[in-house]
DNA sequence: TGTAGTGGCTCTAGTCACTAGAGGTTCAAG
DNA sequence: CTTGAACCTCTAGTGACTAGAGCCACTACA
């Protein structure tokens, strides 16, 4: 058994989050000491660290929630757990795609950019007030 | 002149996020009719243009506000805008560099399930609950 | 057994960049 | 002059935490 500090030290979650992810539902009540705090077994471990996982992976707490009701059932199919994670994953692939986009916007407006002007004719702020010296698109 | 609606239509800026705008500070606080609507000009304008296009490039509210500083400022270096343009350009680079290490391992993860079986043996689960299943880091 | 100090408890409020809704007022078209 | 869309302010909610106040419990050492 150790207490909520204990278990922040293993999973590396941060105490206020721990309590937070038990109070979102994602961790089940844990015991308490006479004096009320928090006690821990192995199984309260290994559930945190398949929740540290998954949030570390970006999946949200409501996601991570959905896998959890399916760990609760293990004679229910698989498919519901795998159309998380291929969401998840087709998500992942948007933001990239998008930051992709921006990262290269971002470096045509600060190559047009010595830093040695002064701002009244800096390609920066020309670039962001006028859309039309964009690459395009965004 | 316009009211906010219309300035809405052509920056494509939701009506209460220009009025979070105004609240923020980015834009200048424009003027009234008798009855208390806010009408734009021009340069109310080009400054929420400045301010969309730069949220669209994923500059925070608080760079917005410097850039917007530099531009009242147009003796000043241009060094500090194109600062705040190189950090945002490492920022972008580090999230694209962290999702696609994600990217692989939802890959990973969700090639060794078929959708097919029962949550009990899923592949998806299993890599959560176990780091160890895991390509490596994160 | 006393006590010091670390760690734990709950509760509230703050973060960021909006978004939603209530309840009321103003504007422009017909 | 009336109708209805658009506007106003204000408060509260979102997600996933984080920070702080004010108090209580546990543990190690004297």
């Amino acid at each position: 058994m150790f207490s909520i500090g204990e278990l922040s030290k293993r999973t590396k979650v941060k105490v206020p989050t721990i309590r937070y992810y038990e109070e979102m539902g994602l961790l089940s009540e844990p015991e308490r000491t006479e004096g009320n705090q928090r006690r821990y077994d192995v199984a309260g471990l290994e559930r945190l660290s398949f929740v540290k996982h998954a949030r570390d992976l970006g999946f949200s707490i409501e996601a991570i929630s959905e896998l959890i009701e399916l760990q609760g059932h293990p004679d229910r199919s698989c498919q519901a757990a795998n159309d998380i994670a291929v969401s998840q994953l087709s998500e992942v692939r948007a933001k990239i795609k998008r930051l992709r986009a921006l990262e290269k916007e971002l470096v045509r407006i600060s190559k047009g950019c010595s830093g040695e002007g002064v701002s009244q004719d800096c390609y920066v702020l020309a670039s962001l007030a006028d859309h039309e010296l964009c690459g395009n698109e965004h």
